[in-house]
Order: structure tokens, then sequence, then C-alpha cells
RNA sequence: GUGGGUGUAGCUCAGUUGGUUAGAGCGUCAGGUUGUGGCCCUGAAGGUCGUGGGUUCGAGACCCAUCAUCCACCCCA
């Protein structure tokens, strides 16, 4: 084979893509209901959007994105993540003092350079929202209430909301140093996967899947237990929220986010149906990315979802009920009279707004009809010689097998 | 970057301890006489056995390398 894909992408056949385009529209719909408005930003950006800093999670960024220079010179990124992108566009759009709040979604493909596996690819899709102008802890819960929904409104019910507040940068500051101490004495006992992350990023010490890691970091402090209670407070609002709006959540200490502009709310929802790569979706309040980006300081809360994951569950699951539409009719003709009658008929009936087609084949009557039951038409039409001056044309129902001959306008209602 | 599994027809897979012309099901195509699908029957097309070396009288089977793919580790914005 003389071409082949790269590496961690997919081709979506036609037979796969009815599916995507129900999740999209379960997708906007969700969006409609909470006011979410779509936006559409480029999918390449320069390279400075997504790794800003010298920063050790920026390390892993650059190293992961797929990068080129243009013929001006300029580092591009093809985009790893959608908020980036809409953080800068709310920025450069003004869109902040076009209205007071903004509520955001999109939808479309994200580039990384990981292995792949599964739930894993290089060119993925993801979903998500942003509300940007709002700090209150409400919009929090209602971010999650949106993840949440488009699952539901997917027939998924097998998942769990993991919920964190990394609270603020001061406050993970005092816990880190704290829990450097207590876990640096231990440092030679670690194993070795895990020794490394004391220095390079301990908290995530916490995630670690070995259960000697665990074991070790028993009685270890805790980032809530440096909360102030500004943070306490919001955390509590959230989670009041969610309660109220009938959400369940597990509270979980160990979701932990890499980057500094993230604040407060942090959640993540999982599924077991999944792989190793168990989350569906993830997000949280970034309070600080607005103003790193170089806008006014502008309080931000989003989320993103992978749509190949969700798709895995929604087969899990057995929800594959999507319907595409069916074709109303199959023209059958075989003489070269027919054939051109046939090409009229089918171009009334599609003005008349059916869905019609016919064989560009040559092939025989009984392999057209064959045709036509494998496209699940609804209505075969012949265009028989004999039919022509009299412009009645027999018009079979394929699943009941009736069979009437009509003229054409009757043909359109009769199929309404 | 590390580890393991798998690469045989368009798809899903069989292929005995290495032994002649490589199989099945599904799908595709053509038929099953008199202008009508699904089911059934008959037939056909379709394979450099991922690729390149090696061992052997002989390799789809064994060895080495390489590529692809899947899963896991690492990482996860």
């Amino acid at each position: 084979m003389k071409y082949q894909r790269i590496k961690g992408t997919i081709d979506i056949l036609p037979s796969e893509t009815g599916k995507w385009i129900y999740l999209e529209e379960i997708i906007r719909n969700v969006m409609a209901r909470f006011n979410y408005k779509e936006i559409r930003v480029p999918i390449f950006e320069p390279i400075e959007l997504f790794a800003r800093d010298a920063s050790e999670s920026t390390y892993v960024v650059n190293k992961e994105m797929y990068t080129f220079t243009d013929m001006g010179g300029r580092s591009v990124a093809l985009r790893p993540e959608g908020t980036p992108s809409v953080v800068r566009a709310f920025i450069e759009e003004s869109l902040g003092n076009k209205a007071p709040l903004t509520k955001v979604f999109y939808i479309g493909p994200m580039f990384r350079h990981e292995k792949p596996q599964k739930g894993r690819q290089r060119q993925f899709h993801q979903f998500g929202a942003e509300a940007l102008g709002s700090a209150d802890p409400r919009i929090d819960a209602e971010i999650i209430a949106i993840s949440v929904q488009v699952l539901k409104d997917c027939g998924i019910d097998q998942f769990e909301v993991a919920l964190n507040s990394v609270a603020t940068p001061s406050v993970r500051a005092k816990h880190r140093e704290k829990l450097l101490e207590f876990v640096r004495p231990l440092a030679s006992q670690f194993p070795e996967v895990d020794r490394e992350k004391i220095d390079r990023n301990p908290l995530r010490l916490f995630d670690s899947k070995l259960e000697l890691t665990r074991q070790l970091l028993q009685g270890a402090p805790l980032l809530e237990q440096f909360y102030d209670d500004e943070v306490r407070r919001d955390f509590d609002i959230v989670k009041e929220t969610l309660t109220r709006l009938g959400i369940p959540y597990a509270s979980d200490p160990r979701l932990v986010r890499g980057l500094d502009y993230y604040t407060r709310t942090a959640f993540e929802i999982r599924s077991s149906l999944l792989g190793a790569q168990d989350s569906l979706s993830g997000g949280g309040r970034y309070d600080l990315l607005v103003e790193e980006l170089g806008g006014d300081p502008t309080p931000a809360v989003g989320f993103a979802a992978g749509m190949e994951r969700t798709l895995i569950v929604m087969e899990a699951v057995g929800k594959s009920d999507y319907s595409e539409k069916p074709l109303d009719i199959f023209i059958i003709a075989e003489s070269a009279a027919e054939r051109t009658q046939a090409l009229l008929l089918t171009k009334q009936l599609r003005d008349s707004g059916k869905t019609v087609d016919l064989d560009y084949l040559g092939r025989s009557q009984k392999a057209q009809m064959k045709e036509a039951s494998r496209q699940n038409a609804r209505f075969v039409l012949f265009a028989f010689a004999d039919d022509i001056p009299g412009g009645r044309f027999q018009c079979k129902n394929l699943s009941t097998g009736e069979q009437q001959k009509l003229p054409i306008d009757e043909i359109t209602s009769l199929i309404a």
C-alpha cells in the first residue's frame, strides 16, 4: 500500500458518520438549552499560545505538539486543546466588552503527538464549553451540568463525576512546601517510576497507580488542609449546587491540574467502560488564564470532552439507535429510454424534497432491486417504457410489497 | 521513550509436529428462462500469507530485522 494514514489518525467512514452527526446534534441541542453559542476558532495558532513559559508543564506541551514553521517564518502549532484559542478570541475580539458574560461552545479536532492507545489518538475530537466573566461558583456547577447532560442525552449513565478544588497558586505553594517536607525523607522508598515526580510535580504522586506509592502517601498533607475561607466557601457552593441539581459527584482530593492558571473548581468525568484512559471529560475554573494571555483579569470556567471516548461508551451501552434519513425512492430503469425517463423522475422527486437514487452502473433490473433493498429504500419506482406515454408509473412499497400505478405528483404525496 | 499481543481474500477468521495447486463464513458480481428485492440454490472474481533477509531438499508456519496495528506503562495541557 503506497499511502496510509498517519499513526494515530482515523478515517471516519460513511458508515460511521451517522453516529458522529447524532452525537453532534445532541451536543448542539444541550448547548442551546444552556444558552451557549457556538464559536469556531482556527485549528492552528502561534505556538506561544499553547506554550507560553518555561514551566515543566510547558515542556510536556511542547514535546507533544504538532508544530511547523510557515512560509513567513512563524512557529505554528496544531491546537492541542480548545481553551487557549477561545480565550485568545475572547481577548482579541473584545468579547468581554460586548457582554458581561460570554458563554460559548466548540466542537472540533485537536492534535497531540502521543502514543496511541484505547481512547487516545493523535488527531482526536473534543467538544467543550467556556463561560468567561463570572466568578460565581454556581456557573462552575452549570459547566459540570452541561457535560453531564450531554452524556445523559447520549444514553450514558455509567460515569462518575470526580470533584476537587485546586484552590489558588498561593494555597498550592504552601501545600507543596509541606508536601515536600513529608515526601522528601521517604524519597528512596518510592517506586522508581514515581520517584522523579517528587521534584518535578509532587501533586502527581497522588495520581499514582502503584499501591506502594499510595501507602507511602498515607498521612501526607492534603491540599484541602490549606484552603482559605474563600476557597472553601466557593467549593461548598459548587457541591451544594450540584446536589440541588441532582448531579451525584465524589470528592477526589487526588484530582490535580498541571498548569498554574487553574484555580478552584476542577472536575473530571470518568467511565469504567473505557480503558486506561478513562476520562470522558474534564474541566474547571481558570481565573488566571485570560490575564496571562494579555486580557483584562476575567474569571472563567469551562470543560472539554472527548468525542471518540463518548462514542466508545455509547457503543458499549448499546446506544447506537441513531437513524440516518432513509432513501425515499429508488428508481429502476434498464433501456436507454427508461434511463432517460428515470432521470426526469429523479429530478422532479428531488425537487420536491425526496431522497432519491438510481442506477448508474448499467445493472440488471434484479441487481437494481437488490440495490434498492440494500439501501433500505422505502419505495421503488419502475420507469417502464410502456408507462412513459401515460405518465403513470408503478410504485412499490418495499416494506409492505404493495404496488400501485400513479402519476408523479401522487407519488410525491404518497411518500410524504 | 518502555513492555506485551496481533498482522493470511474487501471484512471476521481457520490453517495440524515445516511437506504438493492456501481455506471457510460474510460481502461483492453473475445466473436460477417469460420486466419485481429480502430467504434459498448454483457459479465466479478476489490472496506478492505486512515487508526484507536467513535456516531448510522444501517456509503461511522456524530465526533475525523492519513496518503497521492493538493494549498497557510513561505522560496527560
